[in-house]
DNA sequence: CTTGACTCTATAGTTACTATAGATTTTATA
DNA sequence: TATAAAATCTATAGTAACTATAGAGTCAAG
């Protein structure tokens, strides 16, 4: 298949399928006559396991070294382990930040009754403060 | 005070203030003689409301939309209230993804025993199907 | 008077894409 | 078969919010 169908199975767009390819994420396909991407099914799985890894929002460079490891059955997979538990910190620490910032957003919404002037606006006295 | 004092009082740092600057989040300020700028009491203020601004997260382009409500005390706030509101929606809607992240996450990193070689890995696998 | 710390501007790099321009190839229609 | 429309190609620039660098100028202390 040609890129446009991959995209549209994939649901990537055509540009983010060839900018993986560019950064080393999918290896390269197969060209037609007239130069066009030519892809086969395992070329679908590759870019399958970059756009779960990305759901996950795990890097880029951390994608591709998974694709490495995955290539290296033989090995142990503590380093594999090792990025997910660091991914898993990170949302964690993501998810803290955010409960914080909500708090302060809904403090500050509330301080506000909209027929108020900005002079009188409790949201942008708190945001002074 | 000059752009050193200023970003240590602050916490920013100088290149950040400059930014701010150029992004015009911040009033232009006196220049010495050899050109080095010159902050007041005034600026730190400025610069303390971008902060806190971005602290939740708050766009660059919406801070500047504040300030310059900021600066018409007599107009209605219906449109900070709005702003202020958006922002939460956006934050709530992350946290539902990270939650999600979370979860699989913890699923993923479950599944996998540590001196098992990447082969056998269930971390692996789950990123695959 | 010179050394080191600080500042200046302008520019490039970061991440993960998205968008565009201009050229080429393929497919569909007349 | 001619041609128009759709798809593809590469290369490049833009996005957000900074951070980092280069190369030059300024200022305070010894």
């Amino acid at each position: 298949m040609k890129i446009g169908e991959l995209s549209k199975t994939s649901g990537c767009s055509v540009q983010t399928i060839r900018y993986y390819e560019r950064e080393g994420l999918l290896s390269d396909p197969e060209r037609s006559e007239g130069n066009f991407r030519l892809y086969s099914d395992k070329s679908l799985k590759e870019l399958e396991f970059v756009k779960h890894c990305r759901s996950l929002d795990i890097p880029l460079n951390d994608i591709k070294r998974l694709i490495e490891l995955k290539n290296k059955p033989e090995e142990s997979c503590s380093s594999v382990n090792k990025l997910i538990k660091q991914q898993l910190d990170l949302v964690n620490k993501r998810m803290k930040e955010l409960k914080a910032l909500k708090n302060e957003l809904q403090q500050m919404a509330s301080t506000c009754n909209s027929d108020n002037t900005i002079g009188a606006c409790g949201i942008i006295k708190s945001l002074d403060s």
